[in-house]
Order: structure tokens, then sequence, then C-alpha cells
DNA sequence: TCCAAGGTGAATCGGAAATTCCGCTTCCAG
DNA sequence: CTGGAAGCGGAATTTCCGATTCACCTTGGA
């Protein structure tokens, strides 16, 4: 493959990768190939389709927050840290690809494994920060992991937006928000 | 005007309100007369465009709540349960409309004005609950109503949601949370 | 220097939703 | 009871808008 098109494809996919992140998964071609400095012709030389395109960045966002939630995982210490610490992580990354993908993402040979593991972590994660009392237990570790992911990694999320604050603090017990917000 | 169009105009305002409230408002005119019983055409009998029909929705939603706002601010007590009743009346109100029609909505004859009263009372409710220490005070008062809105008036919340649950308890002072959740 | 790999973006395709239109049906005033 | 204006239905048409293609131009690098 020539030097140009090896850039090239790296410009696409971070171009994207920063628009999805920034905006959700309703970015046109036209707009990817715009902050790249390309013409469409040029995304699609380099991705068959659309989908190709936004299924090899969800791959990467979630490998990458996999790693880091194995990571985290595996340090002893507050699970709602580790926890608060991964959707942080998570927070640069374009995560709302996953559920757009949602149809056929399960079947997906790469995907579908990825959207597992990492669902199946964080709840871990949300389950033992309740067993610790950091995180008020009336709502299913699956929701915690929910809500976190609206708080910080919603399109545009901002970690000093008042939506984001709102949320962090109402999931804590009463007793753990008791000292300094985090 | 005749009996039955009186009839079907009602249908469809009511058919179209309903959906708008569920769905908020990416809702095609095939489906709004298909809810109402009716074919597209006699929609367009009833309302020049898409537009015409949202902003006559719009209006009678936002009179409805401006109303309901109008009386809880009269009544004495707390600023606080005030704002809580006023919002919770617009859970089945199709608010979502109003932002839907941002542009020029400022400029329309009734919406204009209709959508600055209601935010100065909402607004200024907001401000009474944290003057009266319910709720935390290192936001303004425009976020507290942008977050009540979210929490309870989103398209398809309900008042058990967890985002709902969180948010509400999210948005109160540590001291005024401490008793029995709202 | 040459030319295949690579790039370009206007033109085309497609599909979803809005809007039109005209023949048929229903009210209701006389 | 009727005539005909008011209403209705919904297929056909138009509009919109983003995805995708493709014929032609550039350029890296052997």
């Amino acid at each position: 493959m020539r030097a140009d098109a090896r850039r090239n494809r790296a410009l696409i996919v971070d171009a994207a990768a920063g628009l999805f992140t920034a905006r959700g998964p309703e970015v046109s071609m036209e707009e990817i190939a715009q902050a790249a400095g390309l013409g469409v012709g040029t995304l699609y030389r380099h991705f068959p389709d659309r989908r190709a395109l936004l299924e090899e960045i969800a791959a990467g966002a979630l490998r990458t927050l996999l790693d880091a939630a194995r990571d985290h995982a595996a340090r002893p210490g507050s699970r709602w840290d580790a926890l608060l610490a991964c959707v942080r992580r998570g927070a640069d990354l374009p995560l709302a690809l996953t559920k757009s993908l949602s149809d056929g993402a399960e079947a997906h040979p790469e995907l579908g494994p990825l959207v597992r593991g990492l669902d199946a972590m964080l709840e871990d994660l949300a389950e033992g920060a309740q067993r610790e009392g950091a995180v008020r237990d009336d709502i299913t570790p699956r929701q915690v992991v929910g809500l976190l992911s609206v708080a910080v990694c919603r399109p545009g999320a901002r970690p000093d937006d008042a939506l984001t604050i709102v949320i962090l603090d109402g999931l804590r017990t009463r007793a753990a928000s008791r000292g300094v917000r985090t």
C-alpha cells in the first residue's frame, strides 16, 4: 500500500471517530470526508460502504475500552472508582456507534464478543460498587452502567455538565455522597 | 364547519399529540393519519402543512402547561413541590415539539410569548426551590429546569425510570434528600 | 519517465417522507 | 328527500437528502 494511502486511511478514521464522538452516529460521509480534508470518493476507496467504516471504528473503540476495563478491574481498590475511571476513559471514544450498529452487531464476528465482554465487565464493576455501598442498590447493575454512559459518554457530554454532575451524584448512596462531590 | 369535520380535526390533534408525547417530533404525517383512523389527505385539509400542525399542538401544550404553572406558583408552600408538580403535569404533553420548532418559534406570534412566559415562570420556581434549600445551588435555575425536563418530560419517560429517579435525587441537596425519596 | 495506485467530486441512485389531486362519500339546508 | 357543497381517501407525484458510483485527473515510487 502506498504511503499516502496509508496516511489518508488514518485521517479518515481519526476524523470519523472525532465526529462520531462529538455528535453521534448521524454524520454523513460527505461531512467525514470534509473533516478529513479528502473527497468522498476516497472514503469509498478505503471502505466498501458506510457500515464498514462504522464497524472498524466501533471495533477500535471497543477494544480500547475493553483493555482499559480489564486493567481497572484487575487493580485492587474501590469498585466505584474503577468503574468511573473506565467510563471516563470511554468519554472520548465513539461508543454511540455501537448502539447504532445494533442490528447485526451481535452477529458480527468481532463486534459481538467485544460488546458482550465489555458489558459483562462493566456490570461486574457496577455490582461490586453496589456491594461496597458506594452506589444505590434500588436499580440494577445494568441500569447503573446505562446511566453512567448517559452521564459521561453521551455525545457532546463534558465532565462539568449539569447533567453529568447530577447523574453521578444521584447514583451514589446517600451515605457515599456525604463527602466531597465526585 | 360540518360536524364530522370538527370531530376529525379533534381526532387528528389528539392522535398527533399522543404520538409526539410518546416518541418525540419525528413522527410522519402518514403515521399520524393512521393513528387518527383517517387518510393523509384529511390532515392536509385541516392543516396546510406539517409545521402548521406542529405549531397548533405545541401551542396547546404550552397553554395548558403555562396555566398549570401559574396555578402552582400562586399557591403557597414548597417551591420544589410546586416545580415538581408543574413538570409532572408536562409529562403527558408533547413538549419536545417546542424545541424542534426552534427556528422561528421565537418569532411565531403565539409560540414566542408562551415559551418565554413558561421559561420565566419555571426558572422562578427553580430559584425559589434553591433558596428554600431543596435543590442544590451549584447549578443555575435554568439548568435545574432543563434537567427536570429531561427527567420527566423526555419522550417515553416513565415516573419510575432509573434515569428519572436518579436525576430527581441528584438535583436535591444532600440535606433535602435525607428523607424519603421523591 | 512511466503507469498503476490513489484521489476527486459532480452525477446518479434510492428510499423515506411531504404534499397534491381528483374521484368518491357524506352531511345537512331547503 | 335531494342537490350539491364540504369532506375524505389514498395512490401518485414531488421533494429532500444522504449514500454510492464512476470517468477522469494526480502522484508516489520502481
